[in-house]
DNA sequence: GGAGTTGTTCCGCC
DNA sequence: AGGCGGAACAACTC
């Protein structure tokens, strides 16, 4: 499940090693993660072109190109950007190789087939969806505790899908979300609107956390999750709530439960999330 | 082998 | 009008 910390490590994995790379020739083995083109129209516009430099924003990767164009990618649940070189044996579910200079590949994988990927110019990434109603970036100097608390305050919903809806702030999933409410000692039934401003300030400043953790764990692996050298990450390892149901919190020493919220998984300890 | 897994979009309802 | 909640999608694991 990629989130912002997951996504941020593919992109700080993948820069130093294929920005300035020519993109020589491309397979598409599945036309179907390719939303903006043919496979044969992708390949026409993107073979030859060099990749200038990988930005992040939200859970979507940006590849900008010396074309003027922009490779949008989204992973979704189960897509993976990995670096190989032909030696390494084509897996299954491989949907699209960049082969790049010096024999490096870049494959897009995804079991499950839902990651998306655009090719774009700048004044039409608005036209995707998911990246016209992003909201600030948490780790961003736009995302203040006066913006958060105005959005949150705003809003009926129960905090843990709020955390989840792009558009208050962008990189949050279920893993981060379940988290950064243990963190905040926030129960994840409770209603935005019913948070007051030292809940709000404990919130905000756990997303930061959270967020910034996972990153410099590089990233949760549970199942399919790696970064761009093909590496697992090790939050897995620090994780209080999420898959911990049936053992004792870490903090007040309850039983972490299940339940479901928003219609997934939800982990929270009942004994310290108020 | 039926249920569980989740990021996003869609749709009906209030 | 617009937010909310639930369904749908897909393909694999357990």
């Amino acid at each position: 499940m990629p989130e912002l910390p997951e996504v941020e490590t593919v992109k700080r994995t993948l820069a130093p090693r294929i920005e300035g790379l020519k993109i020589k020739k491309c397979s598409v083995y599945y036309e179907g993660s390719i939303k903006t083109h043919s496979s044969d129209t992708f390949r026409k516009e993107i073979e030859g072109a060099v990749i200038k430099k990988i930005e992040r924003r939200g859970k979507f990767l940006k590849f900008f190109l010396n074309t003027g164009k922009i490779l949008l990618i989204h992973l979704r649940m189960t897509g993976n950007l990995i670096l190989a070189t032909e030696d390494d044996p084509v897996t299954k579910h491989t949907h699209i190789i960049f082969y790049l200079d010096g024999g490096l590949q870049l494959r897009f994988i995804d079991i499950r087939k839902f990651g998306t990927i655009y090719l774009l110019l700048p004044e039409e990434l608005d036209r995707v969806h998911g990246y016209a109603i992003l909201g600030p970036e948490p780790l961003g100097s736009d995302f203040t505790l006066e913006y958060f608390k105005e959005k949150v305050k705003k809003r009926d919903k129960n905090i843990k899908t709020l955390l989840l809806d792009q558009d208050v702030v962008a990189g949050i999933g279920n893993i981060y979300a379940d988290e950064i409410l243990h963190a905040a000692r926030i129960n994840p039934s409770r209603r935005a609107r019913s948070l007051n401003d030292d809940e709000l300030k404990k919130l905000y400043d756990s997303i930061k956390k959270e967020l910034t953790k996972g990153i410099a764990n590089k990233g949760t692996s549970f199942r399919n999750y790696v970064d761009g050298e093909g590496s697992r990450g090790n939050n897995q390892d620090f994780l209080h709530v999420y898959k911990k149901e049936g053992t004792n919190c870490s903090r007040c020493g309850t039983t972490i439960v299940r339940e479901k919220l928003g219609g997934r998984g939800c982990r929270y300890c009942p004994g310290c999330q108020k």
